[in-house]
DNA sequence: GTGAAAGCGCTAACAC
DNA sequence: GTGTTAGCGCTTTCAC
């Protein structure tokens, strides 16, 4: 592989002219960067960006660490991330923990040791790494959750409204034994959703009842169980609020297993959209704006390399209810 | 950052007793070990990664190149790569390339110049690229596509005979007219799925007929437009061959716009797997084992880096139909 | 078993 | 505008 010392001696020039015309320095005079450039396509020479990171001491690399890569609520995120990343010069990595706090601690240190140019993170429950990469100065963007003890860049949605907002749709079709299937407690968007939920029960009117609760793992296999406990219950529900969209095919999938139709006999909406339109009956959703969670937090993150002692902002994005024919019982429908 | 040279002072001994422990060679006497570890401790040290990188003029890294990170085909693989990467110490960097050959080319070159240790690539139709990492000496394994022109690991499925499978399931269950919806001309899998379509068709005695075969983009938009094209031919199909996932939804949506029901109206076989267990009807399709393939991509991937000068493997793996609803009409279903 | 020292390929002061 | 040179932090001979 020729080195930057190879192309020099051909061009008959000095390494650090070389690497000017690599690097679009301008100030190189012009018949002598054409020198260099015939030398190095001559040579087919090809930087080796390994030391220029060594000397650089960064690279050109983001990673972005979420826990679930077969969940398009991520790759959609990923591919906004991505949009933003390459035109600046970036390659990102793509790092999957399943919600593995060990693995999130792997691909952190991973990320600290390969000098990493920033990091966006979609961390487990309770992330003293995110912590970590702030005290080293990595530029991190935090995603879809709030860390209360660390101040940090961090893009959300609003979930207790987005969640208020299914849940008191189902109450106004009509629904009055309304069950909410919620992810792992502890986890940001899991209690924010549940809270969502309980606070438009409460202010239509209808008690809360702890046992229509069930806390899962936001996968699919989870939602399905969570269904099923619900439905072996000697009172079922007549509606369901499902916090991710995962569980909610899980949870649906189960209800027709049990015989039953949505939306006749059991209303449902899940949280964040699914991207396939097949899905019948249409699943009602709060959707995320996935992709511009993404731009944003890519956004954030090209800001704070570029100013690192910026203030930490937190972006709060909107929902937007989606009803579609899961939530609207027959004799509502027209 | 305190750097192997701290750690050494520290310890007093030389920094390359501190590599030596740091990379747990044996040769180093316990006592200092001991030490060393304890200093590494003390400051908190952390390897650079880059800069072992430069010395050993390779990374730790896997690049996995695909055309679609929103086809769970391709996220399932990359799940499976993973597993095998991360407990022999490397990362997996994730390439969405949108089946852009110019994006292709980018990573490839980043590929190269980051001095990725290996790369498991899906390429787009005309790739020179690959044969320039196989040029390069860097252990790369394709997936998904067999290329004439390069001698190199493969991992495939045997996409002729599960297109025949599943058309032939169609032509048994009654079905006539069956249309296919493939993808880009010259892209191998589509060619080939197409190709089995049309062996089935011939090999059962029907007439062949180029009218009722789409070429689209493998996604579910074009797949979509492809079942759009088809409905409105005076003569509609009354079943279809559809030769990937994503495209999948997208003609049964349409099927549905249509008024149209399926398996009674129109009889539908996929190619490759969607997760989600909530589509109705249940879609009868030609299952691809994605996870294993990409372990076996990863085991090849590993293999060649232990042996760069084994012979190029090539690995057909089997497709296994899945009969579920979309494809048994009515009067067949008892 | 341990240390001294060279050098991976590049960039960026600094000198001219 | 161009060249000289000193490292970035690590690994790895090679000598002891």
């Amino acid at each position: 592989m020729a080195t930057i010392y190879d192309v020099a001696r051909r061009a008959e020039v000095s390494p650090a002219t070389v690497s000017r015309v690599v690097n679009g320095r301008a100030n190189v005079d012009a018949g002598l960067a054409e020198r260099v450039r015939r030398a190095m396509s001559d040579l087919n020479y090809r930087p080796n960006a390994v030391a220029r990171n060594l000397r650089r001491s960064r690279t050109s690399f983001w990673a972005v660490i979420i826990s679930d890569i077969g969940n398009p609520f991520f790759t959609a995120m990923f591919r906004a991330v991505q949009d933003v990343a390459q035109p600046a010069g970036y390659s990102v990595l793509l790092c999957n923990t399943d919600n593995d706090p060990e693995r999130e601690e792997q691909y952190v240190d991973a990320t600290m040791a390969e000098q990493i140019a920033g990091v966006i993170i979609s961390p487990t429950a309770a992330s003293p790494h995110v912590q970590r990469l702030v005290d080293a100065r990595v530029p991190v963007v935090v995603i879809d959750r709030l860390l209360s003890d660390t101040l940090v860049d961090t893009v959300l949605v609003d979930n207790d409204l987005g969640a208020e907002d299914a849940t008191r749709h189902l109450i106004r079709s009509g629904y009055r034994r309304i069950a909410c299937i919620t992810g792992p407690q502890g986890l940001f968007t899991a209690d924010r959703r549940l809270a969502g939920y309980r606070r438009a029960l409460e202010s239509e009117g209808i008690k809360y009842d702890p046992d229509l609760v069930r806390f899962a793992d936001f996968r699919q296999e989870g939602g399905h169980q969570a269904m099923e406990s619900l439905l072996s219950d000697p009172v079922r529900p007549d509606a369901v609020f499902v916090a991710n969209n995962m569980m909610t095919i899980g949870a649906v999938g189960r209800i027709f297993d049990h015989g039953l139709r949505v939306p006749q006999d059991v209303g449902v909406v899940g949280f964040d959209d699914v991207p396939w339109s097949l899905l019948r009956p249409a699943l009602s959703t709060v959707a995320q704006p996935t992709y511009e969670l993404g731009r944003h937090a890519a956004d954030l993150l090209a800001a704070r390399m570029a100013e690192p002692d910026r203030e930490p902002t937190v972006l709060t994005l909107p929902t937007e209810l989606k009803v579609r024919q899961s939530s609207i019982p027959r004799q509502r429908q027209d």
